[in-house]
DNA sequence: TTGTAAGCGTTATCAC
DNA sequence: GTGATAACGCTTACAA
């Protein structure tokens, strides 16, 4: 491959000045080149299959036209549809978009900030970062985003943990659940704790009526996650007054549901599951699992909030704020009223 | 956020010229520089909170440190795998990843040319592109890695699929199955017609002994794939002869299963089922599936390959070639020797 | 109507 | 040892 044609290529092929070329290309040279020059120039632009160069645009303009993405872990499906959502609206501006897992690197932080800070990229959107992560951003605060995380000095947008929370227990009080499982995803981020407590919260206000009794942790992988729901089994067996468990993620509770399977333990007539995520696997496990759906348009919240950010003019510029998004309970086949003992 | 310090700040600061900052920071100042004036630029740099700018640094080299990931469906589990791969063997040599969702963008071969003929990009890594598509890129056709597709104008990856099908028609033949169906995935990308095509040439090899005789095909997501997969039942319903199932996708073999047992169709008594991807949902579905394995790790060759390409000097830089990845059969209880009639 | 020239932030080649 | 100075490719006053 040759060297590409710059501008000065096609001047020099035109007959024409370097800043011709640039005024005609940019539909710039409104009454201030002929019709004739311009098409001059265009067609030798054309000839030398000229392609403006994007880095020294960038450069000129103090602009990337590039954001990151930053997930824990985007073989979680879940990240997969809120990258989707996030490209198509950043797409729609203008802006590329790169993605970070964090969940490969634990010095992502430090690489985020250089590269804001020396302008390669414009900003991020940043999920669920630890409090030390967050910590580590400041820096950069004002071009970031963060989703389920951080202090009122970011702009955030935040999941409606809690009412999720709420309905889930609403939904197993009244179906005649008192005592309830958790299976947590380990090891703990912030985000899981907060489903967590808020669960103990919601649970709460039920008081003495409803309450989680056990607990049993795995990593977000199959195997673990098929061991640990043994594990449950076994304390839940131990347990007739447990007949519901609530799961960190649908992963989590689709091994659950298919070991009860295995084990002969009937759901939801024995133990009722709830799942957070409402991913594919909710829907193909049996009996399909009732789940806390967490809506992929985050992705396009977050991003637009960004491109405010870091695209607003000052005076436009808003203060760092909380946008709230709500989740909602689907209801399937996992859950149920307990069997009578 | 004020205005990123520059060389030139930092040169003021240190009282010295912005060349001798350039110098002093990126380790070339040997014995050029005193020792003294060095630390004072150091000095001066860390009061400043000075960072190279990243773009300006490109532009001078012609170099974006840039790579694009092209795939069909980010959302598809297995293209998920396939980026942390790649991503990982980038960041190894300092270089980005940005993803491009193909199926989500018509016009995404002119916008990847652009960027990269505009230098915004080094190359790119194409998964499965049509002929088409494959037409449209000849012009960057040297900062490519294809695939699964291509011709040997491009450097290319290609998994042993024909290899692949006939470990599929070796396992069915040998377990006693003559009649298969094709579970297909709609729309046809070139890839799923390759699978489709590679299995029944390795059928033919067992001569009149094992041949598809019925197809149905589905889109590549829950609903569909189950509707389709109750129309592959009722078609098997209606002939006997027809014991086992080859599907394009797990998710498609997943569904299918999971209809079966509400059926009460016995899997793999009445019918055994293949599937290609070996995703999570393959062991997590009962019984768990047969499936033909893709590697993830094809993620990482074609990355460096592609880093090959663009960073190789032109001495180096090797003539197109093609790497060939194994695929494998993994053998689960989807699979087994049809019963009796 | 067109061209000249400054500047975006670097690196690198020379003189001093 | 250190500092001008010329690129890199582009945009945009401003001059002609």
């Amino acid at each position: 491959m040759k060297r590409p044609a710059t501008s000065t290529d096609v001047a020099r092929r035109a007959g024409v000045s370097q800043s011709t070329v640039s005024l005609v290309l940019r539909g710039k040279d409104e009454g201030r080149v002929t019709a004739e020059t311009a098409a001059r120039v265009r067609a030798a632009a054309r000839d030398l299959d000229y392609e403006p160069n994007a880095v020294a645009l960038n450069l000129k303009r103090g602009r990337a036209d590039v954001v990151a993405l930053v997930v824990p872990t985007i073989t979680q499906p879940y990240f997969a549809s809120v990258l989707v959502e996030a490209e198509k609206e950043a797409r729609g501006a203008g802006c590329d978009v790169i993605l970070f897992d964090s969940g490969g690197d634990d010095d992502w932080t430090h690489r985020l900030a250089r590269m804001v800070r020396s302008t390669q990229l414009d900003g991020a959107i940043v999920w669920a970062p630890t409090d030390d992560e967050v910590a580590a951003l400041t820096s950069i605060r004002d071009r970031l985003v963060l989703v389920e995380a951080g202090s009122d000095q970011f702009t955030r947008i935040d999941l409606q943990i809690e009412h999720g929370a709420s309905l889930v227990a609403e939904h197993l009080a009244g179906l005649g659940h008192r005592r309830v499982g958790y299976f947590a995803v380990h090891p703990a981020r912030e985000t899981y704790l907060r489903r967590r407590r808020a669960l103990a919260d919601s649970l709460g206000e039920h008081d003495g009526v409803i309450v989680e009794t056990c607990s049993i942790e795995s990593a977000l992988d199959l195997d673990a996650a098929e061991q640990a729901a043994g594990a449950m089994l076994d304390a839940i067996g131990a347990d007739d007054s447990v007949t519901a468990v609530v799961c960190d993620d649908d992963l989590l509770a689709a091994a659950l549901v298919t070991v009860c399977a295995e084990r002969d333990v009937a759901v939801p007539g024995r133990v009722s599951v709830v799942g957070y995520g409402d991913l594919t696997i909710s829907r193909l496990v049996r009996p399909q699992l009732t789940t806390v759906s967490l809506p992929p348009s985050v992705g396009r919240l977050a991003m637009s909030s960004l491109l405010d950010a870091v695209r607003g003019r000052p005076r436009t510029r808003r203060t760092p704020g909380l946008v709230s998004v709500p989740v909602t309970l689907v209801e399937r086949a996992s859950s149920a009223a307990p069997q009578q003992l």
